[in-house]
DNA sequence: GTCTATAAAGGGATAGAC
DNA sequence: GTCTATCCCTTTATAGAC
């Protein structure tokens, strides 16, 4: 997956993939450098603060690709459009580990340091930016824009948490295609039709 | 806090409070019994499987009293009104542990038994519930109840969980009140002025 | 750069005295 | 019902050989 495929690459991608399943604390060093194929001490000498800091590396890696998502809807002619084409985006990415990733993000928060917390603050606040940005064309004023997004994103994380990490899709019919209807039917009726003012 | 104030009890109260601040693997049973101020023996006299046992006596002590909060908004008389005091009744409660239970839930799901899962699981769904019937007063139909419950849940949850727990409360001015009014404004528009039929 | 070996600490759990 | 004492295992981390 990542460019290079070094030695110190392949730890961080399994410590990534053991902290998402068994939590920072409940992995040990040993289940990584075995899941890797070395030997602890190996491990020791490319993170010489071991265990904490590969938490920061997988910090880095989890970052959630909110720009990718954005470029797929930024297009859109309408509101309306513009939320089914989130949905679909986000969508699509339910199986890539998004929504784990995210539940991960809040498990593990209160074990990051105030850099590695603030990182993931920012994350969200930088896609909340871009989604306000493209909701401009669609909505009066910078304000609205705002309300609108936080709207989406809470919605959308709020269903990603509730559905899939709480598993209560398991139980229901209720599924995402009709949260995103919903929510593009109450966005559009707040905000009616105001087609896009750009080429 | 609990009825009965014996020491089972409080060997559950204080493994909650240390399962919830570091995590269920990282809270060791010494620090438990330390925080009772018995010995790790006595402990594992009162919970003879440990601290596996320990963790289904938090699940239920954990379980947020949903209904309390359907039963501050009952009565309302408009779905704006409805909504007001719901945001108003979560609002009271997010300085009373509520969002951080819910990011315990989260963080420890994959933890937990398939019973324990269960058990959460449906305390979702029986809240989903309650609020669809009390929305029944302000929409068409059942099913129309069904989708504007799951938009307050995700809405709600998923605010709680960015605002809160992952503390972009902290870097920005959009707040609890916002994504009340927002949300009513919502809700409002897709299904208007419907008052209630009963007394 | 990776290994073996081991130190030092902490974990879960139990036996048996009181 | 609670204690002391202890067993045995796992963990993090390091020293030193190759």
């Amino acid at each position: 997956m990542g460019a290079r495929s070094n030695r110190r690459d392949e730890i961080v991608e399994a410590a990534a993939q053991l902290f998402m399943q068994k939590g920072y604390t409940a992995t040990s060093v040993r289940a990584i450098s075995d899941a890797v194929g070395c030997t602890e001490a190996a491990l020791y000498y490319h993170f010489k603060d071991g265990k904490r800091e590969l938490l920061g590396a997988v910090c880095e890696v989890f970052a959630p690709d909110y720009q990718e998502i954005l470029d797929e809807c930024r297009d859109a002619e309408t509101l309306g459009e513009f939320i089914m084409r989130f949905g679909a985006a986000g969508y699509k990415r339910l199986d890539t580990q998004q929504v784990e990733r995210q539940r991960w993000m809040i498990a593990e928060f209160p074990h990051l340091s105030e850099d590695e917390r603030l990182f993931f603050s920012n994350k969200l606040l930088g896609f909340h930016s871009g989604l306000a940005e493209c909701l401009l064309k669609f909505v009066p004023n910078a304000h609205e824009a705002e309300r609108a997004a936080w709207m989406i994103l809470c919605t959308a994380i709020g269903f990603g948490q509730i559905f899939r990490s709480l598993e209560v899709e398991k139980h229901t019919d209720f599924s995402a295609p009709e949260i995103i209807s919903m929510l593009k039917q109450a966005l559009t009726c707040v905000y009616p039709k105001k087609t896009s003012s750009k080429a």
